[in-house]
RNA sequence: GGCCCCGUAGCUCAGAGGAUAGAGCGACCGCCUCCUAAGCGGUAGGUCACAGGUUCGAAUCCUGUCGGGGCCGCCA
């Protein structure tokens, strides 16, 4: 890391990715140089000097609070300090003019070359403009879906999938090295249910009665599963006991649903790098080695637990278990790892999985879960912290449930009825781009109300198209510019002259463009793709406004007459339409280059 | 009883401690001889649930209250 002083910067120019981080290096420079020149304490923290896009553009492009945030370390007036750091900022050949408003604001307005910069390392990088260097090459580990291996994907994991998968693309742009990675809960006692639940269906393809009793998957899934186990084994398990058909039945039918848990991934455009087996990680003897770790620690004791608070389960008793102490890291209550009968609880499998992860090498793990495993945050983080000493931070994704609607009507799940929806039927419906991009438009920690007919109306009402609009008119222009004879491939339009480009709505476009590699970042850190998709929104509004401006004055459109002011024109579109594919990119929807 | 999430315009929701809190839908008024009107411009609409606190500054952070949802020893 560079720990020069001084006003040293990279040229603006093509090179420069983020201009607000740029900036806001010219500002800590002239903050260097006020102190250098005894104007100001020596030692100042500077970590909440922030540099970002007022809220209203009359303000300026650019505004920074470190007068007020300096204010009292420094024990000067904000607006004295505002004035004497305008002062150096005017020296800056980016900057025209840097006025001080209000508490001490320091609004900036930047020279219109650097706008045209930006558009410039638009088209010369192309889809990788934005791309960042904040992750350092971090190894991060992104866990999502884990659905359990008994059945179809529901819409719930759908949601999980997508965010999962968008925010894996997502890091992997800011510069981390990340593993998708899907946890396969092949050991616990619901597998051993859909083992019993195909070999009823395998009984039922012999001709047999199946007896579906209460507790079986009743699902018409696991009749094709049935008929391949005939397939495969003939009647050679029919008259057999239990104990010797279990195992086989149970990793035949435990294959069937992965391949269709793949496949249905898949139609979503979700690959996984690692599928991980929790029966694998049990049978290396995981469980004992990260348990004795912990132990070691002083973290496993044999213990009763307080009776739960409130409402008490009708057969509690006290009894003595095996525990961690997670209640050293902020848990409610220590957990148990054992039953009383000696077995293990679902959760030390769980620590076992995360010690394997930690072995491996990650420096970040991020879990993406239901909501309803809220409840099992806390001693997973416990887990970790354990585990590597805080080393590792672990972030839990919590992901809400998804309301389904028809028509505006709510729409009532039910596995009895047939009215169940899985995964397969919602892409089948909407298509994946529709399904993925809807997904991203809301929070992770809100509940998302998905109505089947109104995400595939073709309105303005519909965030997908009105993006995808945005990027199939740019295709557009491109497509009449090769008709009017204007080259606009994207090497003929990074050698346009762009200063031709001085219209307000003109640069405005520029402007929202160029923060680009400043929300990238901004989602990154905060593990948040959902504004990746906001912002395609807002950039898809500022490129069919200008469009529009088109109409009511012709010295806006994208095709002139004049074929240099043409190229620079098109530059400017097209340059959005490279944010827009690269935006849509990380969400995984494919931008449409025509819609009619 | 405890823990987690949510509460922002009529509706659906954005909003890294910053200035006069934004967008879409719905409502109202306009814009196609013109690169795609699946679009655009304008008007109207707010006690950021409530009460305290932290500080130059709070929708944002802390505490409490109210309201909605989820979870709560050996199930997975």
């Amino acid at each position: 890391m560079p720990g020069g002083s001084g006003m040293a910067r990279p040229k603006s120019g093509i090179h420069a990715m983020n201009l607000f981080t740029d900036i806001r290096a010219a500002v800590l420079a002239a903050l260097d140089q006020l102190v250098a020149a005894g104007e100001l304490p020596k030692g100042l923290d500077m970590t909440n000097v922030a540099v970002e896009p007022p809220r209203d553009p009359a303000h300026g492009d650019m505004a920074t609070n470190a007068a007020m945030v300096l204010a009292k370390p420094a024990g000067k007036a904000p607006r004295a300090i505002a004035e004497a750091l305008a002062d150096r900022l005017r020296e800056d050949d980016r900057i025209a003019t840097a006025e001080v408003a209000g508490p001490g604001f320091l609004n900036m307005r930047l020279v219109p070359g650097l706008w045209h910069d930006v558009v410039r390392a638009a088209l010369a990088q192309g889809r990788d403009f934005g791309r960042s260097t904040i992750g350092q090459g971090t190894r991060v580990n992104v866990e999502f879906v884990s659905a359990n291996p008994t059945g179809p994907m529901h819409v719930g994991h759908t949601r999980g999938a997508v965010f999962g998968d968008a925010l894996a693309s997502l890091l992997d742009f800011a510069g981390y090295d990340v593993t998708r990675e899907y946890y396969i809960n092949d050991a616990g006692a619901q597998v051993d249910v859909l083992a019993r639940s195909a070999y009823e269906r395998y009984r039922e393809a012999h001709g047999l009665e199946p007896q579906i009793s209460e507790g079986l998957y009743p699902g018409d899934y696991l009749i094709p599963v049935g008929e391949a186990l005939k397939q495969e084994y003939g009647d050679s398990l029919l008259d057999k006991p239990e104990s010797e058909w279990l195992s086989v039945v149970r990793d035949f039918a435990m294959g069937r649903m992965m391949q269709m848990i793949r496949e249905d991934l898949a139609s979503l455009g979700v690959k996984m790098d690692v599928y991980s087996s929790e029966r694998a990680i049990t049978e290396a003897g995981r469980v004992e080695e990260a348990l004795e770790t912990l132990r070691g620690m002083g973290l496993i004791y044999e213990g009763v637990l307080e009776p739960p608070k409130g409402k008490m389960p009708e057969d509690w008793e006290p009894r003595e278990q095996t525990l961690f102490r997670s209640t050293a890291f902020g848990d409610d209550m220590d957990r148990p790892v054992k039953k009383s009968d000696g077995s293990w609880t679902y959760f030390a499998p769980d620590i076992a999985y995360h010690w394997d992860k930690v072995q491996r090498g990650f420096d970040q793990l991020i879990n993406v879960f239901g909501a309803d495993h809220g409840g099992y945050v806390k001693r997973l983080k416990a887990v970790v912290q354990a585990l590597t000493n805080g080393r590792v931070p672990l972030d839990i994704k919590l992901i809400q449930l998804v309301k389904l609607y028809k028509n505006g009507e709510p729409f009532k799940m039910s596995k009895r009825a047939g009215t169940f929806v899985t995964l397969r039927d919602v892409v089948e419906q909407v298509g994946p781009d529709v399904t993925r991009f809807v997904m991203l438009t809301r929070k992770n920690d809100v509940a998302l109300d998905f109505d089947f007919d109104k995400v595939l109306e073709q309105s303005k009402d519909n965030p997908v198209f009105y993006v995808q609009y945005a990027h199939a008119r740019v295709c557009s222009v491109l497509r009449k510019a090769a008709e009017a004879g204007i080259p606009a491939d994207d090497t003929a339009l990074a050698g346009a002259d762009l200063s031709i480009l001085t219209h307000e709505a003109e640069l405005e476009l520029a402007r929202k463009i160029a923060e680009w590699p400043r929300i990238v970042e901004i989602a990154a850190r905060g593990h948040e793709p959902h504004r990746i998709a906001f912002y395609l929104n807002e950039l898809a509004a500022e490129l069919h406004g200008l469009w529009n401006r088109g109409n009511d004055d012709a010295a806006l459109r994208f095709i002139q007459d004049d074929k240099e002011v043409s190229r620079a024109k098109i530059a400017l579109a097209r340059a959005a339409g490279v944010v827009i594919s690269a935006g849509l990119g990380i969400l995984g929807v494919t931008p449409a280059e025509e819609m009619r």
